[in-house]
DNA sequence: CCAAATACGTTCAACACTGAACAATAAAGT
DNA sequence: ACTTTATTGTTCAGTGTTGAACGTATTTGG
């Protein structure tokens, strides 16, 4: 019983999570590198394709979709309202609330940053076959599902 | 060919990196909250499970096996040496490299981190099956290998 | 044997992210 | 109607991460 037996590394579900995670990490370092010809980084992007899909929405709502902090919001959209990219508009009837618009110049870096985060992953995951990547798929959204149902629990 | 046909999210790879993503965002912030308790933070526990199972690494060693810059060892050790967590010992052989050590200490908190973090991935992936999860590992595990010669390919 | 190139660790300025405190506005409770 | 509570976005101080420049030590190549 010296070391408790099971080390984590042992563990199948602790090694398969371990891999995710440090995929992800890489995936994201190649994605910064990809990106910076269009100068704008993972956070930017993210942001975009948000304002992208779902046009008019709230910092707060931006902001809950990420994962991010409010104040995070309020850091990077003026800064990315200044470049152009997006814009701002106060909602006529809730004055708090400032809804989000990307311009013709915003959509169209939008695009050329999609396709060039969809060229990087299909590449990547090229050799994965469609069912593994489908099963995987599947088993990542049920895990953001408790995951996020814990969050919130927590937060009461 | 308005919209270019083919939105990103149609494609299976695409949506499937995106959850995978996902999933480990919100992982990370849960074990950001489990791990408090023990005033470290993942990063810390990155370094201290690498030292677990490495005594007597290096710096650059160890930046490289965590995919970060060697400055961020030089701010983050130092820290942790003066909490008692590590010690850093200069090698006879070559004057330039500091090993790296667990302290007493150290080898304590690591395990009970390693045991809130073996907890933590065992009960949100409890639903998956085994085999699955072997399945995603493998999968992971050749995505890793793919980006990580990517990026060496870039630094030439 | 010596000069050039390389490797290790540190420092520093720049930037990113967070949580708490705050002002303005809206909603709920009385 | 009006006080209280909640929500939205902003600001700010604290902290983390990075990349470049640097000093020191080692290795390589003439």
């Amino acid at each position: 019983m010296n070391k408790n037996q099971s080390l984590p590394w042992d563990h199948p579900r602790f090694r398969s999570w371990i891999a995710v995670a440090r995929a992800c990490q890489l995936m994201q370092q190649s994605l910064t590198r990809s990106l910076a010809d269009l100068d704008i980084k993972p956070p930017h992007l993210d942001i975009l394709v948000n304002l992208y899909r779902f046009e008019g929405i709230s910092q707060q709502e931006l902001a809950r979709k990420l994962l991010v902090g409010r104040s995070n919001m309020s850091m990077l959209l003026p800064q990315m309202e200044k470049r152009g990219l997006i814009e701002r508009r106060g909602d006529t009837r809730d004055k708090r609330v400032l809804r989000l618009y990307l311009t013709g110049e915003g959509r169209r870096l939008t695009e050329a940053a999609m396709a060039i985060q969809t060229d990087l992953i299909e590449r990547t995951l090229s050799d994965e076959p469609i069912e593994q990547c489908m099963a995987t798929a599947d088993s990542m959204e049920r895990i953001i599902t408790t995951l996020l149902k814990d969050l919130r629990d927590d937060d009461d």
